[in-house]
DNA sequence: ATAAACCCGGTACCTTGGTATAGAGTCAAC
DNA sequence: GTTGACTCTATACCAAGGTACCGGGTTTAT
C-alpha cells in the first residue's frame, strides 16, 4: 500500500459507514466504479471513492432509490449536463415525497376516526374497527 | 357446486377484485382459510371468504401489512381479545405513519432548501445539489 | 513463523406482496 | 363430444437493497 490515500475495502466500509458487501454489490450494480487493484486482487479505494459513496447515502436518506442516484451520477458525467437537470430531478423527487405524505395523511386520518369509535371496552364482537375494516369503505 | 353461496376462486377473485393468484397466495400465508373442496379438488369458498378478503383488503389501504393483519385475524379469532386490544394495533399504526410523515416532511424540507438554492442554470460542476450531497449533512 | 484479520469471487438467501409459467386435469357450452 | 374456459400443484420470478456463506488466498502483527 504505497499510495497513501489507498484504502482497502475494509477501510473504505467502516469510513462510509456501510458493510462491506454493501460496496462490492454498489460496484456489481455500477454505482461505484470498479477501483484499481494490488497483484493479488485486493480493490484499493482512492479518497473519491468515499465521496462518492457519502453522496449515495445522503441522496438514498432524501428518498432516492438507488436507480435514481444511478441516473444522477451519470447526469453528472455527462458533459452538457446543466444544473437545471439536476433540478429537475429534485423537483420531482419533491412531488413524489409530497404524494406520499398525502397519502399517509389520509390513511391516519381515516385511522384516527376509527381509534375514536371504538370506545376501547368489550369484546371484539362489535368493535367498530374490525366492522369497518369488513366493509368497503372509500378511505 | 350445489351450494348456492359457494364461489370458485376465480368468482371470488373477480368479486374481491385481485388477482387469483393472490388468493391462492393469502391462502398460503394464512390469511385466509383453507377452503372445502370439490371431488375434483377445486376450491368452494362461502360468502364470509369474501368478507375476509375485503377485510384485508381494508386493512391495506389502512397501512397495515399482511403480518399485521394475520395478527388483526387471530386476535380477533381468540375468545377474550377486547376492543381495547384492537384499538391498540390501530393506536400503533397511527405512531408509526405519524413517524413515516414526519421523515418524510423532513427529506422535503431539505429536498426543497436544496432546490431552491440551486438557481437552475450552467453546468453541474457547481451545482449546489450535488455539492450538498457529497458532504454528510444531518438531514 | 504462525495466528488473526483481512480479502477474493460466486452463489444463495432475506423481506414484502405478489405474479408468471408449466403441465395436467375438469367443467360448461354449443 | 369437443373446444374453450376454468382450476390444480409446484416452482420460479419480480423489485429493492442488501446480507450471508463458502472455500480459498493474503497481509499483518507478534
Amino acid at each position: 500500500m504505497k499510495n497513501p490515500q489507498a484504502l482497502t475495502i475494509g477501510k473504505l466500509a467502516r469510513h462510509g459507514g456501510v458493510n462491506i458487501m454493501t460496496i462490492r454489490y454498489y460496484e456489481r450494480r455500477g454505482l461505484l466504479p470498479a477501483p484499481a487493484r494490488t497483484a493479488s486482487g485486493y480493490r484499493l479505494y482512492a479518497d473519491d471513492a468515499l465521496r462518492r459513496l457519502q453522496f449515495i447515502r445522503q441522496a438514498q436518506l432524501l428518498g432516492f432509490s438507488l436507480s435514481e442516484i444511478q441516473d444522477l451520477l451519470s447526469l453528472r458525467m455527462q458533459p452538457g449536463t446543466t444544473c437545471a437537470d439536476i433540478r429537475m430531478r429534485a423537483k420531482e423527487k419533491i412531488a413524489a415525497v409530497e404524494k406520499k405524505i398525502e397519502d399517509l395523511e389520509r390513511i391516519k386520518n381515516a385511522l384516527t376516526a376509527l381509534a375514536s369509535a371504538c370506545r376501547g371496552k368489550g369484546p371484539t364482537a362489535d368493535c367498530p374497527i374490525l366492522e369497518a375494516l369488513e366493509t368497503e369503505h372509500s378511505t
